[in-house]
DNA sequence: GTCTATACCTTGATAGAC
DNA sequence: GTCTATCAAGGTATAGAC
């Protein structure tokens, strides 16, 4: 389906769905161009560069992400459902289509990035990594959870296997993204 | 520092790391052939497409994997060895540069792959679950370890932290991997 | 086995008409 | 805001001389 809305951003929710299906050397404008029915030049005139396409990714993803975690509403729900919250952006990453992640995305193309783009991703994921062991902090505090060794490390471990299991799924099926998140919170003390 | 041995080993050796550092489609024969003095058409003597390239390079990572895990006397090891040794793959593809595991670099590009180096790196992934799924199992049995779950779901888990980790250090920082290293061995009951 | 030379395609990007 | 037209650069790949 096409999205709705203006061009700009019908084409930056493509680019988002065929950066994390293809990887960011994997599509070009004439790509974006062809499916969206509009000539390679248009899409030069809302992104000049293929480096301020991808900023602008990035940057609508930060913005969703603070969003959601700054909203007052969120800060006060059980541990457990913001855990929730958290793990379902990965599985819808992975309903549409086996996307996986914009950070397994882009981490894996890293040292073909332009800086911007090195640095936007950068911040991104050092602010997810902080939200998830404060998360975790409280819930081990509240007695919401229980696990063993830092909350640090333990944040750490837990976004590396929620990013992994979303490229695993690729090669081995959509079950395996699922026995992963069961297995995060059964070491969580949770039940799932 | 250049490889050693023949032309057509050279060439795997750099391709390898490139793929693992640049992605699959970050970079190119003229990438291979500047950094190793020769020119392009020498690389296409030695394999014909980038395709038999990429599927060269996944077989002989599969070589090196049941090499080891089929000698009999890496079987009989303790299974806290026998994870450690896989943990070090890791490490030094952490150490050789910042690549990323080939089936993490892989992944991401996965629906770009021809068909052929899709059907052999999803081969190995599924040997590499199986593996540890077993090690897992066993130290369990001998009270060598511990852990809650399956020894499926709790083998995909730790092999998508791994992949993952890898990923993450890159936009963060090597301590990052280290970090969920930690975190894996305490969740196994394992001092580190 | 390696070279020169080249074919052919795709890429990101721009100029200027409408 | 979108188009046509075009560009230079880089991509994979091949033919044929040495």
């Amino acid at each position: 389906m096409a999205s709705r809305g203006t061009t700009k951003r019908k084409i930056l929710d493509l680019a988002e769905n065929l950066l994390q299906r293809l990887g960011y050397n994997g599509f070009s404008y004439h790509h974006l161009a062809t499916e969206l029915g509009i000539k390679n030049a248009a899409i030069h005139y809302h992104f000049p560069s293929k480096e301020d396409l991808g900023i602008a990714i990035i940057e609508r993803t930060k913005g969703r992400f603070y969003k959601w975690i700054y909203n007052p509403e969120n800060r006060v729900l059980p541990v457990r459902q913001q855990l929730e919250w958290f793990v379902k952006i990965y599985q819808y990453n992975l309903n549409r289509g086996h996307r996986v992640c914009l950070i397994g995305a882009l981490a894996t193309d890293y040292y073909t990035l332009p800086a911007s783009m090195q640095s936007a991703i950068d911040h991104l994921s050092n602010d997810i990594q902080k939200w998830v062991a404060r998360l975790l902090d409280s819930g081990r505090q509240s007695g919401e959870l229980a696990f063993e060794g830092s909350s640090q490390d333990k944040s750490v471990c837990l976004i590396s296997s929620l990013t992994g299991s979303l490229q695993l799924a690729r090669l081995m099926g959509e079950e395996y993204f699922h026995k992963t998140v069961k297995q995060i919170f059964v070491d969580l003390n949770l039940t799932y």
